[in-house]
DNA sequence: AAAATAATAGTAATGATTACTGTTATTAAC
DNA sequence: GTTAATAACAGTAATCATTACTATTATTTT
């Protein structure tokens, strides 16, 4: 994988936020510095850094929303926003008995209800 | 609510088989009992069933898969095969320390790995 | 500096899902 | 049991997210 600008740009505004954006938002957001990057660009290099490893594609729903913090931890989607919000591993517990025959090679926890901010303006 | 035969017959071939299949399965199994059934309707459906509670959507990769099963367990999925195994209850325990604000009304765990018959055909 | 080729911008194509429309089936009221 | 009201249907067109294609540009190697 050679060096971009428009990748490198693209991982240091992913990696800026905690909002776990998806391909838009970051085509929306990259375009104040490269006004001309293409949404296939933004799409691309979105696959590749998730390929290699360097971001974590979420997938609820049906758009792709991604996360530039690879460190372990949750997530919590608010069923009423649908924003998704980062759970600190010391929060959470699992374990998981041996499957029969399944190699666990890791795992996704998802909790789902309503976070402060929707309980307050209803 | 009203009854249809189509919804009918869609729910008991989703309850019928553990494979979480998609909307394009279940349309062609549908096919064989009603030839003329729309795409529309099985999509339609789906929802609708989601949305009463009466089946479970699970997005996972690009297409949604559906779960006629709605009683606690969780999923894993093999990242050779992509097929969805169901993991019961007993074999794995989670506790989640409340989140700050969070009501937290439900959650999923999916495991991925590689299961028994990917390990074996390699 | 020149050659080789990844990565790009721009656009067309794809695949999953939803919306629309005129017709049919189900329910409720008589 | 007929009729009226309308949810659900089949069929098709449209939408949305994502990927593929192509000629050009930027990065790396020599």
């Amino acid at each position: 994988m050679r060096y971009s600008r428009q990748r490198e740009a693209l991982l240091t505004l992913l990696r800026s936020t905690k909002t776990h954006p998806d391909a838009e938002w970051l085509y929306i957001g990259l375009r104040k510095e490269y006004p001309n990057i293409s949404l296939g660009t933004v799409y691309r290099n979105l696959r590749q850094l998730t390929e290699v490893g360097e971001i974590l594609e979420l997938s609820h729903g049906s758009t792709s929303h991604f996360d530039g913090d690879i460190s372990p931890h949750y997530h919590m989607i608010c069923s009423c926003c649908r924003k998704i919000y980062d759970i600190p591993v010391e929060n959470v517990s699992v374990s998981v008995r041996s499957e029969n025959g399944f190699e666990v090679e890791g795992f996704s926890l998802t909790l789902n209800g309503t976070c402060r901010n929707c309980k307050d303006n209803i």
